[in-house]
DNA sequence: TCTGTATGGGGAA
DNA sequence: TCCCCCTACAGAT
């Protein structure tokens, strides 16, 4: 589910249940997962979460007048906090202990009866945890609520060679944008007709400082500020999670019921006639037009580039042992060959778009054409337009310098 | 049964 | 820059 909205929603969510909710004992850990154990053990306490980008921070704070002023092993009582992240798969979820799910991986008892559990689940336990952690040091600024500190540390630091590269991969940099994940970057590009695939530079240089913008609530007010000025990159990379967030519902997760009001929100991520090719990361950027200078030449999917090595060396293996034996190779290796060479022609002729992604494409337009179309009709239409013609004017100068 | 893909990011070379 | 961590699912074979 995560990328910054989703982590903040899911901050809101863990607040919202764990509200006047008395926990109890030890926090704990699954057999299987990696992440460290939780040392908090006490007979009454609360939890509390905030959000930072691409984490969340949980706070849990022993409870007072609960007879017990010292833990289980003489410890005085004061909060931990504990920073998560949450990979590709983590969410937080309250339920019942006999409903359990079953990639929970860090669970915390409530002192009820009926007793419920709030877990850490993360299907493909890519998430971690730190307990007495703090916010990562290496991260920036939230793009969602350090808006201004955020657009600093990116103008400031322009010169630094982070942002040599397209500005698509520059957007995944937490350092810089923390919080912005694979559908957000999609979706602002868009919105302002970015070609990913620019240098990030190039996009960023002679953007204002300061957001003319200055409070957060002008910023949110999406009408009034596009009213008196067009909204730019790094605004957007603040504004259109914002928009995420205020979906409400899970934002990008598959499981939820609600998942369809995300999806109509989506403009260009995984929408039917978008393009997408494989950035140096091997991650799929969607984007439409054009893809920028700086677009990889071979955009294969890492695990295809992966095979390719390994036939490719396979393939070397086979010509020096011909060569050694001067055999000229038996039949059983011949039709590997050829089998190689057909798969390489497949993937030559394959379109970008994974057939997969074209059907699930397909199945969703309708749906998604309905919505579209109205939402596009909002502000962000506006925002999209005006932006879009803007920005391409300020990077063709910014390019032909 | 095999292959490709998925909202992220740490660490080795 | 590449490899790896891991599960689930869709579609191809």
């Amino acid at each position: 589910m995560p990328e910054g909205p989703e982590l903040h929603l899911a901050s809101l969510y863990i607040k919202r249940m764990c509200e006047g909710v008395v926990f109890t004992g030890a926090v704990r850990k699954s057999e299987v997962s990696k992440s460290p154990d939780v040392p908090f053990t006490w007979e009454a306490y609360s939890i509390t979460a905030t959000s930072r980008g691409k984490e969340v921070m949980l706070t849990l704070t022993p409870a007072d007048g609960d007879g017990k002023r010292r833990g289980a092993k003489g410890e005085a009582a004061k909060p931990m906090d504990i920073v998560f992240r949450f990979g590709m798969s983590g969410s937080f979820k309250m339920t019942s202990v006999d409903d359990l799910p079953k990639h929970a991986h860090l669970c915390f008892y409530t002192k009820e009866k009926p007793q419920r559990v709030m877990s850490f689940v993360d299907t493909r336990r890519f998430g971690t945890w730190h307990p007495n952690g703090t916010w990562q040091a290496a991260r920036g600024p939230c793009v969602l609520f350090e808006y201004q500190s955020f657009r600093q540390n990116v103008l400031s630091h322009l010169s630094n060679n982070a942002f040599d590269r397209p500005i698509c991969e520059v957007l995944l940099n937490q350092k810089y944008f923390n919080g912005i994940g694979n559908y957000l970057r999609a979706e602002i590009l868009y919105r302002l007709n970015i070609p990913p695939f620019e240098c990030a530079r190039t996009v960023l240089t002679g953007l204002d400082l300061e957001d003319v913008c200055e409070t957060q609530q002008q910023i949110s007010d999406t009408k009034k500020c596009v009213k008196q000025e067009m909204p730019d990159l790094l605004r957007l990379c603040h504004l259109v999670p914002l928009e995420v967030v205020s979906l409400g519902g899970k934002g990008y997760d598959p499981e939820k019921a609600d998942y369809s009001d995300f999806k109509a929100w989506l403009q260009c991520y995984y929408v039917d006639g978008m393009k997408s090719v494989r950035d140096h990361n091997g991650r799929t950027m969607w984007f439409s037009g054009n893809p920028g200078p700086m677009a990889p030449k071979d955009s294969k999917s890492p695990r295809a580039k992966k095979r390719v090595k390994k036939e490719d060396d396979h393939d070397y293996t086979d010509k020096k042992k011909t060569a050694r034996s001067r055999s000229g190779g038996s039949t059983k290796k011949r039709i590997k060959k050829e089998t190689v060479a057909k798969t390489l022609k497949k993937e030559k002729e394959a379109e970008p778009v994974s057939k997969r992604a074209e059907k699930t494409k397909k199945s969703k337009a309708l749906a998604h054409e309905k919505s579209v179309s109205q939402n596009r009709k909002r502000s962000r239409a506006v925002v999209q337009a005006e932006g879009s013609q803007m920005e391409n004017r300020r990077i063709t100068r910014q390019s032909s310098k």
